[in-house]
DNA sequence: TCTGGGGTCCTAGGACCC
DNA sequence: TCTGGGGTCCTAGGACCC
């Protein structure tokens, strides 16, 4: 099909001008002939724009001197996180321990995450994209979808066209390459953005679908993981395609309602909206694992103190109350305990939920243990309403507290993370065993960045309680 | 030298009520 | 002795994702 793309019309100089003529050549008959097309081959037009190695083509966005060199991020986890194409070539894979990679390849660079510096480029991706349209979903970090039906006269271009505008436009922009897939609905998009990588483009119309899905198994298939892939074995179905052909009325009778829904997405009948709206959190959870593991009392709770501030931090950045917690402690072996505490009053002030953690800590605590990770988990959020006046005058306390931590969280999008912490958490912060803490986080290097800030450690030592046996 | 960290959604099944 | 059946709400835990 000829298709018209925006480069060629820049070039023509066509665009700068609103003459009606000039709009008339614009929309060329195969323009045309495409559009009235694309109704019955794309009753949904749906993209799935994806970051290829999205960590490490940061780092190397962003440092000239990693470019074209094999890189991994990950080095403050001990497991390969991202792992850049001239990696990825080497045979390095996900999750691959730094040891094995030093060992094994002398020459990957491997350098730390930095998740700032990667969502400071997720914003921007979303901001192009939506240059397009205003249907994005912030699926991840490195991942988006967009719903571009209808949009080819506002454009003029053919959906093609604008999916390639867009992956130039992010390339150009941020000097990270991204996959696209253009199909029907989410689950045949996100088959397409993964069919070519890295900085493919990959058009599967309701009428491709077959072709697609024909050659593709069914664990490849987005929600689709393990147990669902082994019972669909079970069943001997192996092969999408398999999926999407079953009756209708079978698979009502055999399968719960995601499993119908994705025969749907299979068969070009868009059913997963792309979802605008970035709803609230409904749980915020901090873990943080250690090394070596530990059996000191003292030690884990200051982690699980440490865990609990950052937690309730962010559920103070979206105003959220939190009404019930659970902590957990992890063991050498992967045991979870964990113990649920329901609050008698919504909070979002760490002392009130570090007092909670500190009478039930000793339920799940075993001495002699070792434990290589503690963590929070807060949930039934809900947001901030206006305060109530009680009869015992607690709300003096409690709006004194939060004027408190108004200005702490001020001092901490200033200076950076563990500027202020409580001293319960004290042992924590200043506590080497702890991966990823303060002395892992990597320099920045020379660039700044929109929404950055200095970090600097301000002295402000001892604010609440510390934790007693 | 196994195995990081942060989420969401769905269903089964128990509790409770009429 | 017998002891139906339906509804709602909540929670635990499974499954999946990046």
């Amino acid at each position: 099909m000829n298709t018209i793309t925006f480069t060629q019309l820049d070039k023509k100089n066509l665009l700068s001008t609103t003459d009606p003529k000039r709009v008339a050549i614009i929309q060329t008959p195969s323009l045309i002939e495409s559009i009235s097309n694309s109704a019955s081959l794309f009753p949904k037009a749906i993209l799935h724009i994806d970051g290829d190695s999205f960590f490490a083509s940061v780092e190397q966005a962003q440092n000239k001197n990693l470019r074209g060199k094999p890189i991994v991020t990950g080095a403050e986890r001990g497991i390969a996180t991202s792992i850049s194409i001239e990696a990825k070539r080497l045979g390095i894979t996900r999750a691959m321990p730094v040891w094995e990679i030093k060992k094994k390849f002398p020459e990957v660079i491997v350098v730390p995450g930095d998740y700032e510096t990667y969502t400071i480029y997720s914003k921007r991706m979303y901001s192009i994209v939506r240059r397009y349209t205003s249907v994005v979903e912030e699926y991840s970090i490195d991942e988006c979808f967009a719903d571009i039906t209808g949009l080819q006269r506002f454009h003029r271009l053919t959906y093609k066209g604008i999916a390639e505008r867009i992956s130039n436009d992010l390339y150009k922009e941020l000097g990270v390459s991204f996959s696209v897939g253009l199909g029907p609905t989410k689950v045949i998009a996100k088959l397409g953005s993964g069919w070519k990588k890295p900085h493919g483009m990959t058009v599967i119309s309701k009428a491709d679908i077959e072709k697609y899905l024909k050659l593709t198994p069914v664990r490849k298939i987005w929600n689709i993981g393990k147990k669902t892939t082994e019972r669909l074995n079970k069943m001997h179905i192996q092969n999408a395609i398999e999926i999407a052909r079953m009756q209708k009325t079978t698979v009502e009778k055999v399968f719960y309602k995601p499993m119908q829904e994705m025969w749907m997405e299979l068969n070009g009948e868009s059913v997963w909206e792309v979802n605008v709206t970035k709803e609230k959190h409904k749980s915020i959870s901090t873990t943080k694992t250690f090394t070596p593991p530990s059996q000191d009392k003292a030690f884990l709770f200051s982690q699980l103190s440490k865990n609990i501030e950052e937690a309730v931090s962010r559920a103070r950045k979206e105003d959220l109350l939190i009404n019930s917690i659970a902590i957990f402690l992890k063991t050498q072996d992967f045991g979870y305990h964990t113990v649920e505490v329901k609050l008698r009053d919504s909070t979002n002030n760490p002392i009130d939920i570090i007092r909670e953690a500190a009478t039930n800590f000793t339920k799940i605590y075993k001495p002699h243990t070792d434990y290589r990770a503690t963590g929070v988990w807060l949930t039934k959020l809900e947001t901030k309403k206006v305060e109530q006046l009680d009869l015992f005058g607690n709300i003096c306390r409690k709006i004194g507290l939060q004027n408190l931590y108004k200005n702490l969280d001020l001092v901490t999008q200033k200076f950076g993370k563990n500027t202020v912490f409580l001293g319960s958490s004290f042992n924590a912060v200043t506590d080497p065993r702890h991966v990823g803490g303060k002395e892992k986080v990597p320099e920045r290097r020379g660039v700044i960045l929109f929404g950055e800030s200095a970090k600097r450690r301000v002295a402000v030592p001892y604010l609440g309680m510390a934790w007693c046996n």
